[in-house]
DNA sequence: CACTAATGTTAACGATGTCAACATTGCGTG
DNA sequence: CACGCAATGTTGACATCGTTAACATTAGTG
């Protein structure tokens, strides 16, 4: 008796509470102050309990990091198939979609890209998500190359560069993010807040010059 | 007695020694595994010695995130003015010795544009070095957009595009390192090897469309 | 040479990741 | 429906870590 609706043994849905509750905790406080035992302390369980589900806190992380990698993959593809059949236009709106992701998901997006899991290999889940989300660039880019035979270089090739584009532009605004003090006039960084505020406009300027190889 | 030139008291040089070591071991093992305590064995005094020079961890990694901002400002003075007076050349030197750098020094450039701080602003001297390093790209830009009256674009916008572009393609190449399990042919990551092989090219199509405003 | 600041040391605290052994529960099979 | 196994949670323990406080040694300066 005196257990009614009380601490039921079985906590129901730990698995997704503890990646959701991690992910809250990381844009709080940084990867770095993660504690798995906080994670339960806060599901309401005990301080091992999470180990029933992920073998190591790393293994969290690259479950975090595999959604990550999903929903930006469903990001541009979503983007891609709005955009119409232009493939200039899908390119943009590709692109586009790429820096709000990263805007609107920075956690997941710091992550995804920075180094907590120097190998992906390690997580087969993970490495599958990572490539889908690249290929999908790539698909349309290997469209586009097909559609303009005279261009002097590879899809492959290509997507790199326009991935390198798009990343660059999600990656620094993030890192401006909370970093620049506004000095004055003249500052650094006005540059990156115009940026952010049209992104569009960076990633057609970028584009330009690869498009029209 | 029985101390010869066993353990003085004093290291020497214990500041220099834990910020060299320290990058070694992140390089090895990440920043997550980095122990001030391991620093301390490893430099052969006792476990709380490194608190005589740095407050904590994380101004130890204030310290070395700082000294790679003032390297990268280095690295990237030197060859503008390696470039000669063209100032098309300066900003593709520029851009190239920004590349070069991520790729020679990839745990300071990692470290760098990490979020294990989230701020700068509370150590002086990193947001002093890493605005300095922004500085170079923008004073170049700054005199370009003065040399060519027809732009329609500011340098502090312009510089942020450029950044962005030169910044994409370093973090895509670092990040890319490792990852790839080069599926066979088509494999998405193929055209990130050509880009690491060949930076300039990368940066010079990406410039194009940029300068061409 | 004395004194003070710089540099190191020892001891201790709470928190963490992880493992092993054990408890409880839910579910499918007979 | 009963049984048993797999999934899920718990307790206890260990080594390590970051950090603080109190104390020791040294170096450099008046």
């Amino acid at each position: 008796m005196t257990a009614r609706t009380e601490d039921p043994y079985h906590h129901g849905d730990l698995r997704e509470t503890l990646l959701r509750d991690a992910l809250q905790e990381i844009a709080a406080a940084g990867t770095e102050k993660l504690s798995l035992r906080a994670l339960a302390r806060r599901a309401g369980v005990s301080p091992t309990a999470p180990y029933r589900h992920f073998p190591s806190k790393r293994c969290l992380l690259a479950a975090l990091i595999t959604r990550g990698f999903r929903l930006l993959d469903e990001s541009i593809s979503a983007a891609r198939k709005a955009a119409g059949s232009d493939l200039e236009s899908q390119l943009v709106a590709m692109s586009l979609a790429y820096v709000r992701f990263a805007q609107h998901n920075p956690t997941y997006y710091e992550l995804m890209f920075s180094t907590v899991l120097e190998d992906f290999s390690e997580y087969e889940d993970l490495q599958q998500a990572a490539e889908a989300s690249y290929g999908v660039l790539l698909s349309a880019l290997e469209d586009l190359v097909a559609a303009r035979p005279g261009l002097d270089i590879s899809a492959s090739e290509l997507s790199a560069v326009v991935w390198s584009a798009v990343h660059g532009v999600a990656s620094l605004l993030l890192f401006s993010h909370g970093r620049a003090p506004a000095k004055g006039r003249g500052d650094p960084l006005t540059g990156l807040e115009l940026l952010a505020e049209d992104p569009e406009r960076g990633i057609r300027l970028l584009l330009r010059g690869v498009l029209s190889a």
